[in-house]
DNA sequence: TTCTATAATTAGAATTGTTCTATAATTATA
DNA sequence: TATAATTATAGAACAATTCTAATTATAGAA
């Protein structure tokens, strides 16, 4: 597990004036680590508690909704259930299994596509999101249907 | 407000397998009314409950999973709270202002899209979710700061 | 340091979109 | 018709999130 220093963080919280409390910092550090993993705010309370063992759910909402506001996360719901939290890093679409439930980040170069009439809109976060089946459920789906036959 | 022929309804619902209930029918003419509002669940049962007084709200959210999963609709959740359910017409992308809730279709190019490594996913839904500030909260927002100053 | 105002955290209740369950109604088919 | 399968219903249950009121921590002033 990658490892973060605890006062470049606590730096970039304090560049968008976000109080680094420890709570704060530890929410950010967590999301450090798991940069790829796109956690939700139960699965990084889950990670934290043990820790902290004061710690509220309610401290992780409100850090996660700030975090959002100010830019230094992205959110977005890939399953219409809960949230999931990414860090910035550069642009990528997220593909959903409807089977299983498997995440998959790909590549995407957001400045191919084409928008028209958004000349006027401050556009602050941007998510692909494609849902459908992965190889691996595929292959599932037809050796099912093999077997019977 | 536009009206579609029940029967065309009707057929487009046999050649999914789906068997056109009468519930099931106005949930897709509503559907087909309101192309480019995303309605939610409560939206479209709000709508529908005073014309079918027994309609249940599960009876909204089973057709909506059948017709989704059939492909006849796309859903998504643009602010994290409830899901919102687009006939598929042609891709376009989604812009919702995060201050007045608003939200925006605009036209997207997909092909310009370049992915790279979804090669043996079969790709069902494509949602493209940009969220931000809309011109008419930007322009609040500056009048608010020029009356205090 | 101590005081004060403000901000952050906490536990748990409340809310809300959605799903589940058991039953009733409808439809298809024998 | 009788029977089976599907669909719809009402309302309870559930789970992610937000809210509330009280407590704790912090920064800056005295």
């Amino acid at each position: 597990m990658e490892t973060y220093d605890i006062n470049q963080i606590k730096a970039e919280l304090e560049t968008k004036g976000i109080r680094p409390s420890f709570q704060r910092l530890k929410v950010m550090e967590y999301l450090h680590q798991h940069k790829n993993t796109h956690p939700t705010a139960e699965e990084i309370y889950a990670a934290l508690a043990p820790e902290i063992p004061t710690l509220s759910r309610a401290t992780i909402y409100n850090t996660l909704h700030s975090f959002s506001e100010h830019g230094l996360v992205n959110c977005m719901s890939l399953d219409g259930i809960e949230t999931r939290y990414d860090m910035w890093i550069e642009h990528h679409g997220h593909f959903r299994c409807e089977k299983c439930g498997m995440i998959r980040n790909f590549p995407v170069k957001l400045g191919d596509l084409q928008m028209d009439g958004l000349e006027h809109y401050e556009i602050k976060h941007r998510n692909i999101i494609f849902t459908g089946i992965c190889p691996d459920c595929t292959n599932q789906t037809k050796l099912e249907k093999g077997d019977e036959q």
